[in-house]
DNA sequence: TATTGTTATACTCTATAACTATA
DNA sequence: TATAGTTATAGAGTATAACAATA
């Protein structure tokens, strides 16, 4: 959320000075739904930007956490775990190959499906992602606070699961 | 989260076949930040759902709202509110102003700036999707638990407004 | 010179449908 | 016929930079 912090908009101009505006958000101020997609922007655009820093995406680092964590497994089956459709995973997989991140091997049992592993680059590429990941973590626990961490968590996943 | 809840793939095959095949998603699933990501996916693809119902789009309905409460708020403020640059909203007003929703005045103390405010039409869908909002509120509190929504909300606005 | 809003343009991420090759 | 993965294409939603009108 830039500029904004549910209660007024901090505008600065170029010559420095800052212009503060009040402004009424109404409902969206305590709905769960508004608030849900502003904190996540602000959290996705804040590892964004540690990611930008090893030249990885937020997506990335995704695929290459399923990957290590279920070597072997198809594109399909991928797509599903994360939640796209295959067609959106064809120009990831076809740039994690191109840069050495990961490979490729046709299954003998079923040509059509083809396994997925990480190299050893991008074993290499997905340690640093995981301490850019932790940092962002240790973050979000201090915004958050230890004792509600769980809490928090647990919602989150209800809300992915139980919505309908 | 299509497909997906957090501990396996259940997959439905043309014929009606259901084919559960087990993900290890490692970290992912107790970083908050990954959750928070699919938390919020589901949760405005619902809301996404109920919106088209009335045909019209969450990001439709925050703009709505927010010159319903600021009366005459000009396009720069607008898109200081919700954070995005105010290149994004001149197609977002063109929209409104096409289909009746809102209107535009010029300033007479600055005719750089326009006035925006709501139509009776523009009114009456605002009216529409905010009873849409509280279905899908109550639908997200029934999930949370009336006991924990304020602390969550809470920690939402916090992130929003904390991240680094 | 600075600001408001527009335009031109491009990028990211995603989906649908039609395709191929295999099964 | 059905499935795995690809291609072509399109649609949201967003940003940056340059611009005209106005201050």
């Amino acid at each position: 959320m830039r500029g904004s912090n549910g209660k007024g908009v901090v505008r600065r101009t170029k010559n420095g000075e800052t212009v503060a505006k009040s402004i009424n958000f109404g409902p969206l101020a305590y709905w769960v739904g508004f608030n849900l997609r502003m904190a996540q922007e602000a959290a996705f655009q804040a590892f964004s930007h540690r990611s930008q820093e090893i030249g990885e995406s937020p997506g990335r680092f995704a695929t290459l956490t399923l990957i290590a964590r279920n070597p072997g497994i198809s594109q399909t089956e991928l797509s599903l775990a994360n939640g796209r459709d295959k067609s959106s995973l064809t120009p990831v997989v076809e740039d994690l190959v191109r840069r050495g991140l990961i490979e490729r091997k046709r299954m003998d049992s079923d040509r059509r499906t083809y396994r997925l592993n990480l190299t050893p680059a991008g074993k290499k590429t997905l340690a640093l992602m995981t301490r850019c990941a932790r940092r962002h973590e240790r973050n979000l626990d201090r915004i958050i606070g230890l004792r509600d961490r769980k809490k928090f968590l647990q919602i989150l996943k209800r809300i992915a699961a139980e919505m309908e």
